[in-house]
DNA sequence: AAGTGTACTTAGGACCCCCGCC
DNA sequence: GGCGGGGGTCCTAAGTACACTT
């Protein structure tokens, strides 16, 4: 398989040589990798692929006849690919100590078109207002916010928010505007002219499909490029974040308010000295400041209103400078494998100190390392929300024995809002084996959370000696450049690893298809994430996908218990004309076909907006008609159109059997992920390595688990062996 | 030792597009 | 061949870390 496709890259990589031999070299370099090109080379095809058919076209047009067989042109997007895949950045020099780079070059920020006013009045009082382009432009801000989404969806957050907009909104139109109070406005109009423009868009012909594209391109190769050390590296922000009413989340005391259009004038920009500065894209406007700051990855900063925070253009993801730091990341965590023990030993001895600082730096430290909680700066609660880590926690974040078991129980229970104010809420055993064998101290740490707690009230903090700066002081003793945030990510890895390994012990394990293998890779995912609590809300439309597949399974069941009463039916020889029949549909798809067919040609003669609109509003119709057919063909489908023999209804049961238990497993597969997001923790905490390595050994192509983004940002780790493990000597490479 | 600012990583939601299924 | 769901991408908010100041 992986020799199969090697051959096939090698071939079309010949192909290339011919024009471009330059890239021949290189890409030979990157398949030397051992391993690698099995994965690599199967998703060039796959991309390549891809590729083919517009390529062709183009070839067409052009005039010139697409041979059969014959090797597509590579656009300008997958030959600046190519280039950037060329450069191996784990083989090249470092820049001097300290510094990032040597040269850095690049074309700034794009900014967003000026506001263009649509001319649709809101209300006030009921009567149409007159405004200017920039409080036309703040009303459309808040036109723009969904009604039911989690700002104005939610009583509390919709006050907080519709409280911030209206002060900004009223700044907007100064002192001597009739517009007075919020519960006379009515957006209304605007809102429909933003979900009609919306329709319109969806309307759009392929044609302007492709012209849109091919604008944000031109973009793209203006401002997504940056050169740096003389190679090509893509740029992740480029485009300049538009101004908009902000959407902080849970519940900022800021959301709401308006985040202003930022001007060149509000961004330095960081290029080398040699290099050439950036025309200022915005005509009459300059930038505010060229810097030339080697020591930093950025390339571009800005201050936001909101906050007064600093904001930055970077490169993206797949870049030299993100994968060096993500490297180091995980080695760091590595090197943690030699050092934990000697950590976790320090701090158990201290769990049980007299002096209040060291015994709470160990309960703190044991915290992060067993429930993987972060450290938890201070907030100001007056500018962003309340949320808290572990040194910030509050005595009214922990329910002491929360089901009032009395007795020797230890258990509490931890309800907080974490980063991004996601619920933490999870009962913590400190008696059970888990947080006690191998003297994990459990049953210490509870004593101690206690005391902490005791006496005070319950906005105080429970950790009140300590704070982030004083544990990671602590922290470097062990181990150099060690910080809280890095238990999360040894963790993390350690768990995956673990698992994995887990998993390939099992007897027939390597009888197991690759798609299996990836299921238990997915499972093993889903502890790490459930580990680092990382969540996704459920949205309303998931909600009711849940719901119809539960009531397909009750419609199943009911179809299944009928079938039995068939057959039982014609088992007793009684008359057959009591038997059920399937009911024609056929009226019922004739006014489907016709609704559907409608639609499409009004889809297709529309030209102006309000015929777009009229077209798109038909289509969904008839789509409305046709899911009711469907349903209504779900509700007979268990029927025969005349009455069937006892071996046809036997057959059937089983089949509806089959597809119960299907869908049953089915609906528990979903609803047991619904809420668990399994991306952030490969993006963030699981290093690569163990993944390919993982791939490797069990012959699973990476891109069943990677995607091609995922493939590009860890490059730098595609070439391990299949024996890789996650351990102290990685750390130790530095 | 607390406060402040800068620079980076980590995060979930919105939106888009593609692929498997009918 | 068309569609709907789900994965992938984009967006930018929200953390951590740490140097430096007071």
């Amino acid at each position: 398989m992986a020799d199969d496709s090697e051959e096939e890259f090698t071939m079309e990589d010949n192909e290339k040589k011919k024009k471009k031999p330059k890239l021949k070299v290189k890409l030979s370099k990157s398949s030397a990798k051992p391993d690698a090109a099995s994965s690599s080379s199967s998703k060039r095809k796959k991309s390549g692929d891809n590729g083919a058919k517009p390529a062709a076209k183009k070839a067409k047009t052009n005039g010139g006849k697409p041979k059969k067989g014959a090797l597509k042109e590579l656009d300008k997007t997958e030959r600046l690919a190519f280039a950037m895949q060329s450069f191996l950045w784990w083989d090249a020099d470092e820049p001097p100590p300290g510094c990032q780079w040597r040269t850095m070059e690049h074309a700034g920020v794009a900014f967003p078109e000026t506001y263009e006013p649509h001319g649709i009045k809101m209300k006030y009082d009921g009567k149409e207002v007159d405004l200017t382009p920039a409080q036309e432009e703040a009303a459309t801000f808040f036109a723009a916010m969904d009604p039911d989404g989690m700002h104005l969806g939610n009583p509390k957050t919709a006050k907080i928010f519709i409280r911030n907009f209206f002060d900004d909104f009223k700044t907007v139109l100064g002192k001597k505007h009739v517009i007075k109070s919020f519960d006379k406005c009515d957006f209304e109009p605007i809102r429909q002219h933003l979900n009609e423009q919306k329709i319109i868009r969806k309307a759009i012909s392929d044609q302007e499909k492709k012209a849109n594209k091919e604008d944000r391109n031109k973009v793209m190769f203006k401002f997504g490029y940056s050169l740096v050390d003389g190679h090509i590296e893509k740029v992740g922000n480029y485009n300049m974040e538009p101004p908009g009413a902000f959407r902080g989340r849970g519940e900022h005391p800021k959301m709401g308010k308006l985040k202003s259009r930022v001007l060149p004038e509000q961004v330095s920009l960081n290029v080398s000295q040699c290099a050439a500065v950036p025309i200022c894209p915005v005509p009459g406007h300059a930038w505010k400041d060229v810097r030339h700051d080697p020591r930093g990855q950025w390339l571009a900063t800005w201050k936001e209103n909101i906050n007064n925070q600093s904001k930055y253009m970077q490169l993206a993801a797949q870049s030299s400078f993100k994968g060096k730091s993500d490297r180091s990341k995980y080695n760091k965590a590595a090197l943690l494998c030699k050092n934990i023990d000697k950590i976790r030993k320090s701090y158990k001895k201290d769990l049980k100190s007299k002096d209040k600082e060291t015994k709470q730096l160990a309960t703190a430290t044991w915290v992060i390392d067993r429930l993987a909680l972060r450290v938890g700066g201070e907030k100001d609660t007056d500018e962003e929300a309340d949320t808290v880590g572990c040194c910030s926690l509050r005595v009214e974040h922990l329910h002491i024995d929360p089901n009032e078991e009395g007795g020797d129980n230890k258990e509490i229970e931890l309800e907080f809002l974490g980063k991004d104010s996601m619920l933490f809420k999870q009962t913590i055993d400190f008696g059970s084996q888990l947080y006690n064998e191998n003297s994990g101290m459990g049953s210490q740490v509870y004593e101690n959370l206690k005391k902490f707690c005791k006496g005070k009230k319950k906005t105080e903090e429970i950790f009140d000696s300590i704070n982030p700066t004083m544990l990671n002081n602590h922290l470097k003793q062990f181990m150099d450049g060690l910080s809280a945030k890095v238990f999360r990510t040894y963790n993390a890895s350690k768990t995956l690893q673990e698992e994995l390994r887990k998993k390939e012990k099992l007897a027939g394990w390597s009888r197991l298809s690759p798609a299996e293998k990836v299921i238990e890779y997915n499972n093993a995912n889903r502890e790490v994430a459930i580990l680092c609590n990382h969540q996704r809300s459920v949205s309303k439309a998931q909600e009711t996908q849940l719901e119809n597949i539960s009531n397909k399974i009750d419609t199943l069941k009911k179809q299944k218990k009928m079938l039995k009463g068939i057959l039982k039916f014609l088992n007793s020889g009684k008359d057959n004309k009591k038997i059920p029949l399937k009911k024609s549909q056929a009226s019922m798809k004739e006014d489907v076909d016709k609704a559907l067919a409608k639609a499409k040609k009004m889809k297709d003669k529309a030209s102006t907006n309000e015929e777009k609109i009229a077209a798109t509003q038909a289509d969904e119709k008839a789509k409305e008609m046709r899911r009711e057919l469907a349903d209504f063909k779900f509700t007979q489908a268990h029927l025969w159109e005349r009455v069937p023999s006892k071996d046809q209804v036997i057959k059937r049961i089983e089949t509806w059997n089959g597809k119960i238990s299907k869908m049953e497993m089915d609906l528990k597969h979903k609803d047991d992920n619904k809420e668990v997001s399994l991306g952030t923790s490969k993006i963030n905490y699981m290093d690569p390595r163990i993944t390919v390595a993982w791939c490797k050994r069990n012959e699973v192509p990476i891109e069943r688990v990677f995607s091609k983004t995922l493939r590009d940002k860890f490059n730098w780790a595609m070439a391990v062996p299949p024996a890789w493990e996650f351990s102290a000597e990685i750390g130790l490479m530095g």
